[in-house]
Parts: C-alpha cells; structure tokens; sequence
RNA sequence: GGUCCCGUGGUGAAGUUGGAGUUCACGCCGGCCUGUCAAGCCGGAGGUCGCGGGUUCGAGUCCCGUCGGGACCGCCA
C-alpha cells in the first residue's frame, strides 16, 4: 500500500477508486484498475468501457482499438472531465465524468463469465453462483454483504472493548460432549481411535474463564454444528460470545444491547431505540412464539370465555382457545387455500383449524352452524373483526393452540426481511425446563442445565418443575432469534436440585460435567452470559433472507461446498495414519 | 429420516393433448457503426432437455428410480 496524496485506497498502480470519481476531479491525471464491466464499440475509433471495482463503476472513453472484454483485468490512465451535455448518467454515482485520453493496460485477459457478473446474476440458479462464487462475489450485493459483516464485526468489537471486555480465544480442538448439538469430530492421530470435538460453543471454556478470575469476556467466536442447515443455520457460523463476572440480568442485557445496538447503528446510520422486553409467557400468549415478530399485528386474540359453555363439540373443554384475525382475507381465501392452512396446522400438531369468514350478520364457515348468536357477537367484540376479514381459531392445550396460530400468523403475515422497521425485543423468563422425556419421564432443560431458576421460583423445582422460570432470554429481531444466555448456577446446593430434577445422579453429574463444575468447588463468582449469532445480524441488516448471501463461501444445504467440492474422500493410507477404517455404504 | 418445489444451448425463460432439439431474451463469435450507458444494426455458432430405466409407433412432456439445488418438519441442550 502506497500513502501518498491521493488517499488510503491508492496503491502504486492506481491513484482513485472507481466509484470515487467525482466532478471535483475534473481535470486530475488519474490511474484506475478494475475489470471491464461493460463495453460499447461504436466503431474503431470510439467505445466506452465501465471499468469496475469493489466501490462502483466509471465510464472510460477509448479513442484508440484496444481488445478489451468482459472481466478483463485493466488498468487505465486518463484524465477525468466533465461528460457532454446530455449524455450525464444520473443512474450511476460517478455518471457525471468520465475518465477520457485513456491508456488501457490489459494486466489479464478473462474468459466470458458464465453469468453475468452484476444484479442479473441475483436470478441464476444458486448452483452455478456457489460454483463460481469468487465471480459471484464481484457483484456490488456481495461486496456489500462482505462490507456489512466487517461494519457489524467492527463495531461490536469496538462495543464491548469499550466496556471494559477481554477479547480471549479458546481452543477449536475440544473435547466431545455428550449433551446438544451433533459434533465434527477430529481424530487424533497420536492417540488412535480418540477424538477432538470441534466446538458447538465456547460455553465450558468461558464459564471457566469466570472462575480464572478474568470478569468479563468476549470472543468473536466460530461454532460448528453438525445439524441439519437451514436458511438461517450453517455447519459454522460467527457468534458474539460474551459471559461477565458479579452480574444480574439487567448487567448482560445491558452490554448486549449495547452492542447489537451499535452495530445496527454502524450499518444503517441511526441508533436503534432501547430493546423492549416481554416474558416468554407473553410472548406465546400474544404471538403464539418464543421469536415473535413485531413488526405486524395478528396477535393471538384469547376466546376461552367466548365459548365456555359451547355446544361445539371441538371447543368443548378445550383448555385454550384462541383466534387470530386476517384482515381483508375473506375474498382472497378459498377452499383450496383453506385446506391448505388447515393441514399445515394439523403438521404442527393440531387437531383441526377453524376458519370463519366474517359476513354482515353472521359467519361464511362450515361450522358456522355451531356458533350461537351471542358466542358469535362476543367473539366478533372479542377480535374486534368486521366484514371481509378471516377469522382463524384453534382450541387445544395452551401450548399447542398458542403454537399452531403463532406459526400460521408468521406463514400469513409476516414481512420480508427487508421491509418494515427493525423491531428488537429481549424474551425473558423461558422455562427452565421445557417438556418431558419421552425415556426417562424426566423434564428436559430449556436451555442448558447449568442455568438459573429464577428465584421466586427455586422452591417449585422438585413440585412443579415445569413452571420453574429461569434467568435465560433470548434476543429476538424481527421474527429471527439473535441469540441466547442466561445467569448460571454458580453454587453447588442449586445445581445439585436442577440435575435432580433432571434425573442426573451426583455420580453420572461428576463424570459428564465433572471436569466443568468440580472447578467452581474453588470458587466460582456469579456470572451469566450471551452469545449471538453475527451471520443473522449481518443478513437481517443486509436486507436477506438467507446468511448464505452473508457468507464469503458457504455450504449448500446438503453441506457440500460447490466451488471446492468438498467433502472428498481421502487416501486410505491418510485414514490408517489416523486410526480409522470406513464402513461400506450401506442403502 | 420426512413433506413439498425446481433441473431445457454459457445465463434466464417458453415449450399446449405425447408428434422433428422447437422458440424468445441476454451472453458469445464475425461484420458495420464517433456519445453510448442493458448502445444499435446485420450475420453466425452453440444442446447428453440432470442421469438411468419403463410405457408408447413416438417422451423435454407420462410413470418409476436416482443425482443435484432450494423451502420446511424432525434435529439445532
């Protein structure tokens, strides 16, 4: 990199960006480099070339023959002026100059590109974009991308450096653990048929940090899972990992939030407001999900009472009935679309869905017949519906209705990610422990059996387990869950009663988590932690659905890495230095 | 493990009731062209219709299987 008086992007081939040229370089000498974007020949004495960069595009005039072509690497000297009368581009930003007089040096001639290398590519198949990516990366979207995900890393860095947090690295050769998320394993080799574990999290290390004395870490950290990927989930991905010494809730939420808050302001160039918060409770009453989207209505509308004393056979003693309304959907609803709505909640769990159409006096719905008048009055009072909208109802246990109409909400309503504002929200208060094992008929931890019952709650872990709340909270953004932590149990007595109540021995306790917990026995502060997830922030920022458009290289949804074609199979005598011998396939 | 959607020159699409690898746009190659900016005009090349099997006189089209990609469920303490 050269310093010299053209700025911090000059290097000693060229004096400007492309996309930097402006009316105020009129005149200046400049040198330029980048691949041709686009040429126009008109003849053997004029054609236009769009030289691109990383920062945009500028026009160059050519006056003399040079073969350039598309994705040529150039490199141009020339002299910026002012564009003639009328033939200024105000679609582009440079589109007021162009670069004339021009010496063109081809630095490398390129082959034509399998797609065209600029927002058109935004239609071509996935394959070929993830096969060729270094081209799909070219594009001004993916260099953006590449750029918000520096912005979003940068300022969180700077954040929590500024809140007095130590950036320390643990290890990504750790060992396997039995409990969560499905391992990569690392054989070793100097100890045959004994593995590493590559890290879900840094979760042991950096509680074990708090007990090392070092109050308050943080790591921008890659996990590995080897779960099933989804739009929002790759084997590896980036996380915030953070964890604090001599705290409550309050403290972690606060430096969270700060955080998260000044990356979204690093990015889109206004602070967000303060997080509101709701209890999980809340949030599956209102939303029907412990990841609720505020940016739109549709609230779980409760009509327990309406039908208390229903004759309809499918309201009957259920324990919670709840309604949602779509408005204006009446006419855009038909038989087969209702059908259709009506078998996604049934695969959620569902026993039916009942639809009504709201009409002038009265209901267009197969079971309208078993509404009476006044159940019918209360509940249009109760959802506040009028004429044209949809009316949607489950009755089921709290848990399944709450569930069911959540998640038709989101298929129905639910914006783009690009749309509408960004609406933060902490969900606090998750149970400590979320349903029952099948197995063992234990209750199974909500987030991890090391976090802390809430204190009103302690003396329900061995009665009523499963309304214990915890001090877990999840941070959620526009209907995408950021991440999750929680305030550990940091004193033996406590942890002793959770694993009880999870049907874990003080014997099999010290052997699956002895070398973790025997060394809060030499002191463990209180402390509690964070951790979210950077490739959700970044793409919910960016305006994309999918953290693959976020990713320099990502994986397909099968984890093959198209441009690689990894995995691949390796040498047998590379297997036998390890100690492994694989199994034939079998169908 | 499951449900659904997609696969046609380099790219994106159309392809009807099963009737010739047919069509369109972009790109590519050649020619013309001095103010374009998705330049324009003329000409040309380019195909294992993902793959395999079946039905049929005949399959891009129908059936079965398989591979690849995607969305979702399970899974992700």
């Amino acid at each position: 990199m050269t310093n010299n008086e053209y700025g911090r992007h000059a290097t000693s081939m060229r004096t400007h960006l492309c996309g930097d040229l402006r009316t105020g370089d009129i005149g200046t000498t400049v040198s330029v480099c980048g691949w041709v974007a686009r040429r126009r020949e008109h003849g053997e004495h004029l054609a236009f070339v769009d030289l691109r960069d990383h920062s945009g595009i500028i026009q160059c005039v050519i006056d003399n023959s040079v073969d350039v072509r598309s994705e040529y690497v150039i490199r141009i000297t020339g002299v910026v002026r002012a564009r003639p009368e009328g033939t200024t581009n105000l679609n582009v930003a440079t589109g007021e100059v162009e670069v004339g007089e021009c010496i063109v040096e081809v630095l490398r001639s390129a082959d034509p590109p399998p797609f065209a290398v600029d927002e058109r590519a935004d239609g071509v198949d996935e394959n070929v974009r993830l096969q060729h990516r270094y081209l799909d990366l070219r594009r001004q979207r993916m260099q953006r991308n590449l750029r918000v995900r520096a912005s979003v890393n940068s300022a969180v860095r700077e954040a929590m450096e500024r809140q007095g947090f130590v950036e320390v690295e643990t290890p990504m050769l750790v060992p396997s653990t039995p409990e969560g998320a499905r391992e990569f394993l690392v054989p070793s080799r100097k100890s045959p048929g004994s593995f590493y574990a590559l890290p879900q999290s840094p979760q042991l290390f950096k509680q074990l940090l708090m007990v090392g004395g070092t109050d308050r870490y943080y790591q921008i950290a890659r996990c590995l899972r080897d779960e099933d990927l989804r739009a929002d989930r790759q084997y590896e991905f980036m996380q915030l990992d953070m964890e604090m010494s001599f705290v409550t809730q309050d403290d972690v939420l606060a430096a969270v939030g700060e955080a998260v808050l000044s990356a979204a302001e690093a990015v889109l160039g206004e602070r967000p407001p303060e997080i509101e918060r709701i209890t999980w409770h809340e949030a599956m009453n209102r939303f029907g999900v412990d990841k609720p989207d505020l940016r739109f209505g549709m609230e779980l509308v409760d009509v327990t009472d309406v039908f208390s004393q229903t004759e309809f056979k499918a309201f009957a003693g259920a324990e919670a009935i709840k309604a949602i309304v779509v408005p204006n959907a009446a006419s855009e609803y038909g038989r087969n679309q209702l059908d259709r709505l009506t078998d996604r909640a049934k695969s959620i769990g569902a026993k039916g869905l009942v639809w009504l159409k709201v009409i002038d006096g009265g209901f267009d719905s197969p079971v309208a017949k078993f509404i009476s008048e006044s159940e019918g009055t209360e509940l249009r009072a109760a959802t506040s519906a009028s004429a044209g909208d949809l009316v949607l109802i489950v009755a089921d246990n709290w848990m399944t209705t709450c569930e069911v109409l959540g998640t038709l909400r989101n298929d129905i309503g639910r914006p783009p990610v690009h749309q509408g504002p960004y609406r933060y929200v902490w969900v606090v208060e998750f149970p400590l422990f979320v349903g029952v094992d099948q197995a063992t008929g234990r209750p199974k931890p909500g987030h991890h059996p090391f976090t802390r019952p809430h204190a009103d709650d302690v003396d329900l872990i061995e009665s009523d387990p499963l309304s214990v709340r915890s001090i877990a909270y999840d941070l959620v953004l526009n209907g995408w869950e950021l991440g999750s932590g929680s305030i550990r149990i940091h004193e033996p007595e406590l942890q002793r009663r959770v694993f009880a109540a999870l049907g874990i021995s003080q014997e099999e306790a010290d052997r699956k988590f002895g070398f973790f917990l025997r060394p809060f026995d030499y002191g463990a502060p209180p402390h509690g932690g964070f951790a979210f997830g950077l490739d959700r922030l970044t793409a919910i920022l960016a305006g994309e659905e999918n953290i693959r458009e976020v990713i320099a290289y990502p994986k397909t949804q099968s984890g093959a890495d198209l441009m690689t074609n990894s995995p691949l199979e390796v040498d047998i005598a590379i297997l036998s230095e390890l100690g492994i011998r694989t199994l034939p396939k079998v169908d």
